[in-house]
DNA sequence: ACAGGCTGGATTATCGATAATCTGGCAACG
DNA sequence: CGTTGCCAGATTATCGATAATCCAGCCTGT
């Protein structure tokens, strides 16, 4: 095959017609007559010949691609849930482009820029820090889109995700029922939809099961990402008088794990941990551990269905499709020992 | 801000000068005096301009994307790699699209297809079977490619990748060199370059150590995950002479671990298993595991660099980079017990 | 036999930007 | 003083495809 690529105009040279009906005929026109339709396919076929869908787009206003704006792209979580994103596209007749801001938010316009620039058709956003801006950027620019896996606080828009507020509900009264007084809870270090949902959500329960505050220490993420840096995280544990410990994430839980065993303290004996994630549903070799476990892929799903809708219908209301949570009960909570 | 997109022209219309002088701004052109393109640029910034990259891609031929063809995004390994060439091509100026064939490779062409169809200035491809089919379609429509991670026999292209041959080496050198004398080597189920590269390497270590044919004993891939898949693990295990264990990847190693300890077979005590890809070192709170330690981030820098090369020069020789790799001893072998 | 409707396909305009070429004015220069 | 050179910016052609419009020939009905 030749080094310049094939345009239209050369298979409409090649097959004696004009570069308008071999488009129509590519695009399988029924104002064609079949015979006409495949015998030119099959010359373009023949040929190599590959559409510039830049061209069609410019002029089509259409480019069958969605981007997907995430953060960061080394999470087994997110990478499930592009893969889902990709297939369900797929399926629809879309393509997927991932842009990552690798763990900079800052370059979430940046992001958005370059979607809109590339013309596509819609964006599917994951959101990380509760921070309104860049999704009113998209708004001004009037393009489809759709928050996923967490919401911006006070932005009504398009979302689907998991119910938050439901997994810390349903951590804080597991432990509750079990009987502890005593929690321990380490957050994570950004202030996302997700934090602060679980956080509530565990309040609530505290609530219901009359808790009182003294009961409850809550670590903020920064604090308990340098305990772990630095060896130390014994020291949040101290004074043991917590029986449960609720874990923001698996990533946070398994390194606690490790330094309670070193510290010699048993899981659930002494002490009981709930966590949320569920990797192992994901790494089925890693230690049991007693999770909220939130499916991304049905996420991922429902996103891509709101997107679509949107496109669809531009002046429909904002949806928001929020999807339940369940425990995965690994055997690392117990009644608390009676001191 | 309106609903239509803002255009050159509008910009031209709203300054007073004509699209092509603010085109020329825009891409801060010297030939225009820097007032000039100040103050356009300032008014294209206020006005919300974006510019359509499709049309001056269409135009200017050159687009500023690379494709980025992998089989499968769920795994950490790929998603490593991804995440750094993306970081490596925005530090050159150009933006990462992830095409991802979800494990069937039948789709290869068609993401070849649609990469050239997007225009894409280049391809980082990740070859998943021994299949040259697909490096052929990519040599006739005359695009810049790299092959990444693993190659393709019989076929002179750039290429990137880790040293296999000498992983299979490391790994049965480490093991003879312990005393052992009847190994156990289950491979994969796809007949990739790192998996012949590697049975390869370990055949080389087993001839320089002079252990015998007799004493080696290879399963098919398919074989291991049957036997995965129906817990009857245990049975490729027995007749238990064997004492060396190597395993085409973690993933495997890991449940294959869990059998021999139902099994009460103590490791390092009753059999050594070295292991490929090394985990661990991304998923700390995973059980320790001696391992073959391949830098996917390196591979993916160098992948960059040569397709950038590639695409500065299209006449260049072929560029072949291999990339040493190295165990981690972590302390799943040791001597075989003399019987 | 002729208006009106199909049919199969050709013409022409356009998407939004960039490249190549052109122009009118002013400064330098032999 | 007329030519050369440069400068800032305007004109025009073009990238590859699709949309909107148009037209010739043929069939159909009355």
């Amino acid at each position: 095959m030749k080094g310049a690529r094939i345009t239209l105009k050369d298979v409409a040279e090649a097959c004696g017609y004009t570069i308008n009906t071999v488009s129509r005929a590519l695009r399988d026109d029924p104002r064609l007559p079949l015979p006409t339709r495949t015998k030119i396919r099959q010359t373009a076929f023949s040929m190599g010949y590959i559409r510039n869908s830049l061209a069609s787009t410019l002029r089509s206003g259409k480019s069958g691609n969605i981007a997907v704006i995430v953060n960061d792209i080394h999470n087994l979580h997110f990478c499930n849930m592009l893969s889902k994103i990709d297939i369900e596209l797929r399926r629809a007749g879309y393509n997927m482009m991932v842009l990552c801001m690798q763990l900079d938010e800052s370059l979430a316009e940046q992001m958005i820029h370059s979607a809109i620039s590339q013309s596509v058709d819609g964006i599917l956003f994951f959101p990380y820090h509760d921070n309104p801006s860049h999704i009113e950027y998209m708004e001004n620019h009037s393009i489809p889109f759709v928050l996923l896996d967490r919401w911006i606080r006070g932005k009504v828009t398009d979302n689907a995700r998991c119910d938050d507020v439901q997994g810390g509900y349903l951590a804080g009264s597991h432990l509750a029922r079990l009987g502890h007084r005593r929690y321990l809870f380490l957050s994570g270090v950004n202030q996302s939809s997700s934090q602060l949902d679980r956080l509530e959500g565990f309040r609530r329960a505290m609530y219901d099961y009359g808790i009182p505050d003294e009961g409850i220490r809550i670590v903020p993420g920064e604090n308990v990402e340098q305990a772990l840096a630095q060896r130390r995280i014994g020291e949040l544990l101290f004074p043991m008088n917590y029986t449960a410990i609720i874990s923001f994430r698996d990533e946070v839980s398994y390194p606690v794990m490790l330094a309670l065993e070193e510290h010699h303290i048993a899981i659930p004996g002494d002490i009981s941990i709930v966590s949320f994630d569920h990797l192992r549903g994901e790494i089925p070799y890693l230690p049991k551990l007693t999770s909220i476990y939130a499916d991304g892929e049905s996420v991922a799903v429902q996103g891509v269905r709101l997107l679509l809708n949107r496109i669809a219908d531009r002046t429909l209301p904002p949806q928001v499709t929020i999807l339940p949570v369940r425990l995965y009960d690994e055997g690392t909570t117990a009644a608390p020992v009676k001191t």
